[in-house]
DNA sequence: TATCCACCGGAAGATGGGGTAT
DNA sequence: ATACCCCATCTTCCGGTGGATA
């Protein structure tokens, strides 16, 4: 019996040897394809080590580009090495303190400040933090993860963030903010008072090709897989497939890791290229149904009117049309329907979590509209997903 | 070259539901 | 009890928009 890491004596698996290598919150020791990313990052923060104030900074990139894992390894180093000294890196993520408000509730936290986690005026929070932060004479910096969430009121957090340093005593102390979008043209859309404090060094995180891709997953057959039970040929077509659609490791890894779960459950000596084929579409199937389930009524509605139009071969079915479509399938719920104002602005939102593919199209005499050109699972798959999850 | 279609998407405001302070 | 705060979700309103058509 083989006893893994933590401890937990575990079933003997053939393919795997640890499997968590292959999980979203691993962090390898190494970055393949990230360097200049993080040589960049390193020379932005070196005036930590002279005790001087750091510019604010911005990752743009796609999901699935590295972002996370080159901030929370710099991260890791940083807090070794300044472990005594004024400096204080805190990592918030933005998709669960997804205001002002409660932003400021955790960086009032890191000095011990209770406030409510609602109910005051923002005001508030704001003068505590700065009394607090003033006071304590550090230099912090703070990490913004999916910055980008907030967008709305997300200007407000920037604008109050990055003009508190010209109210502080810059020799001693200072706040840097790392900000991490996922939206490419983030900066475009903040409003011009933000825009002008914040004012950040940018660090772009392109897609990864596949020879990147083809790197990365190498890194982790070899640290989560054991030797023999895997051909490089399926990583490289799982490499090729993920570079042409859309650059996400993180995908390319949750495929990996479900052609090795595929090929063992098939009894499999080896994680062939077959295995790879098949993981593509679980994936995605996998990521839809989970997708389904967290997904408010309303959106569920509009991707059953898609899915239903789609399977009754209507490609690039237009918003006009989805729209008429949902509207009989409120009917048959006997729910009260939304405007289509805001049914476009769901389809909008289905789009940016990936699970269709949208484009305009532009019909001269017969009028603009967008239109949905693919949905992440085939059409016929989706509509089973949709009809196993009750619609209330 | 002007027209016109079928939406697009920004702005502002309504609504309702979470809360605090006094 | 009253007055205030924050916030997410929708609605209402409305000035664009690109290219086929006449």
């Amino acid at each position: 019996m083989e006893t893994l890491p933590f401890g937990h004596p575990s079933i003997v698996s053939r393919i795997f040897r640890d499997k968590r290598v292959l999980r979203e919150s691993y962090l390898p020791p190494t970055l393949p394809g990230r360097e200049s990313q993080i040589e960049d990052f390193e020379a932005l923060l070196s005036p930590l080590h002279y005790n001087e104030p750091v510019p604010h900074i911005l990752f743009i990139g796609k999901t699935g580009t590295g972002k996370t894992a080159v901030v929370k390894q710099i991260l890791a180093r940083k807090e070794a090495e300044f472990k005594d000294s004024f400096i204080r890196f805190e990592y918030i993520n933005c998709s669960r303190a997804n205001t002002a408000y409660r932003v400021f509730y955790k960086l009032n936290r890191i000095f011990g400040i209770l406030v409510p986690p609602s109910g005051l005026p923002f005001d508030v929070l704001y003068d505590r933090f700065f009394e607090a932060l003033s006071r304590s004479k550090i230099r912090l910096v703070v990490i913004l993860d999916e910055i980008d969430i907030p967008s709305k009121r997300g200007d407000r957090l920037l604008y109050s963030l990055s003009r508190i340093n010209s109210e502080l005593d810059e020799e001693t102390t200072s706040l840097t903010i790392v900000g991490i979008a996922n939206t490419v043209n983030f900066l475009d859309r903040l409003d011009e008072r933000a825009r002008s404090s914040f004012n950040p060094a940018v660090i772009y995180f392109p897609p990864y090709n596949a020879d990147e891709l083809q790197a990365i997953l190498l890194q982790r057959a070899r640290l989560g897989l054991r030797d023999g039970t895997w051909e490089e040929g399926a990583i490289n077509y799982i490499a090729a497939k993920i570079a042409r659609e859309s650059g996400d490791a993180r995908r390319a890894i949750d495929v990996l890791r479900m052609a090795a779960e595929i090929a063992e459950k098939e009894n499999s000596i080896k994680l062939t290229v077959e295995h790879a084929k098949k993981a593509m579409d679980a994936v995605s199937e996998q990521e839809l149904g989970l997708a389904i389930r967290s997904l408010p009524l309303h959106h569920r509605f509009v991707l059953l009117a898609i899915a239903k139009l789609l399977a009754s071969g209507d490609e690039r079915p237009g918003t006009g049309k989805i729209y008429r479509s949902y509207l009989t399938i409120t009917r048959m719920h006997m729910a009260e329907p939304l405007t289509m104002r805001r049914v476009s602005g769901i389809i909008n939102e289905l789009a940016s979590q990936g699970l269709i593919e949208t484009k305009m199209s532009y019909g001269g005499a017969y009028g603009n509209t967008k239109v949905v050109t693919s949905i992440i699972v085939a059409p016929e798959r989706a509509l089973k997903l949709l009809g196993s999850v009750a619609m209330r």
